[in-house]
DNA sequence: CGCGCAACCTAGCGGGCGCTCGGCTAGCGG
DNA sequence: CCGCTAGCCGAGCGCCCGCTAGGTTGCGCG
């Protein structure tokens, strides 16, 4: 049957599950939250979870893949939208924090609990990491040897920017006194002042949202 | 007796617990982390922790408690070495990030494992680290209202320096290709480039490490 | 209608967890 | 030389964890 669905309870039970246990993997970790919790949070009993999935890692791995892929698109087209090095990174680092924004919770677990996944499931998810930091190292590197920016160690700028962009998870509320669109506009300015390119530029046609 | 004592033993067994818990809730977390993994990488039993110790939760605390009030310590300095601001964020990062690559065992865990602590704990903990992020907040306001940078929001801009400089304990290893003051100057170059002050600024006098 | 199966349930297993109890032992003060 | 105690241990308690077995329910469909 399809009991969940109907006026009150929301989407299918499978995605009710992954929306619940990436709320409670944020706020507690993922050894700190127990299947049980999950199971009473999307309305089921405990048994009900292993019916659409093998086990808690796997529940977390599903949302951990999902956020890695989509913000790897969302950056991919972040550094298609310019050939310019410095738009590429203020484009890339207003994205990837608005993306934070909207969707902390399911970014704050995809940063924060790899290391809960089984090795092999880790190390998927570890290498789209890998490619999404690649988006920035390039754009870094390409602002210094085509733009002359001052940068003295292209892969510990780039992990200090990625880092800076990825912190905001830790504080953003929807609803605060800030919208996503005007932190990403924060740290856009931060990040292409940190690597020392000097036009301040216009905040781009819009700070807008990502795509997708 | 005091039988942990000697040529190959080192310290207490109260040091070694606190040391050798510290490098396993940054690996794995506080949750991963059992009170018999502990005990064993001390070299003694389980029950013998014990005796040190009230609670796995207090071997956090005392780990967590420690390297706050380290860190603030370090931070006043920081901040009484010079009454210019652009100077007292540079040491400020500097040293911050010089304290995370020589113990970033235990700034990681006193940044990542706070959730894991019962809320009273807890709150100790967080006031310190609130009253260590006030050094931050009040250098960035000094630097707007006196020294006209160009600081959008300073709370924002306070916040994402501290995430910055803090995420070097997430990479950082000792005997790498950079050494903890070549490091500490890259994130405070950073810093000062972040907040718009126009200087490049000698590194200061020495980017040396910070005091204790 | 009645079969098949997706969805969910109740009940509970096996195990590892944090932690405790009571006892042994070595070194020290008197 | 004896008694005290800090330090450590073996044994194990009680709990709750992740997960499973097997049954029930009711919709979709021929």
């Amino acid at each position: 049957m399809a009991r969940g669905r109907g006026p009150d309870g929301d989407r299918s039970t499978a995605e009710r599950i992954l929306a619940v246990a990436a709320e409670l993997f944020a706020r507690k970790g993922f050894h700190a939250t127990t299947t049980r919790e999950i199971a009473a949070a999307a309305g089921v009993r405990g048994a009900s979870v292993y019916h659409h999935f093998p086990s808690k890692a796997e529940i977390l791995y599903e949302i951990a893949r999902r956020t890695m892929e989509d913000l790897l698109a969302v950056g991919r087209q972040a550094v298609a939208s310019s050939a310019e090095p410095e738009r590429q990174l203020r484009r890339l680092v207003e994205w990837h924090v608005h993306y934070h924004a909207d969707r902390r919770v399911q970014a704050r677990v995809a940063d924060e609990q790899l290391d809960a996944l089984p090795p092999a499931r880790r190390a998927e998810v570890v290498a789209l990491r890998d490619e999404y930091e690649g988006l920035f190292r390039t754009v870094v590197t390409a602002g210094r040897d085509r733009r002359d920016w001052p940068v003295d160690d292209v892969a510990v700028t780039t992990f200090a920017i990625a880092t800076m962009a990825s912190g905001v998870g830790a504080w953003f509320r929807e609803g605060g006194r800030l919208s996503p669109a005007a932190v990403a506009s924060i740290y856009g300015d931060l990040a292409v002042r940190a690597v020392g390119c000097e036009r301040s530029g216009a905040p781009l046609p819009a700070a807008g949202a990502p795509p997708r």
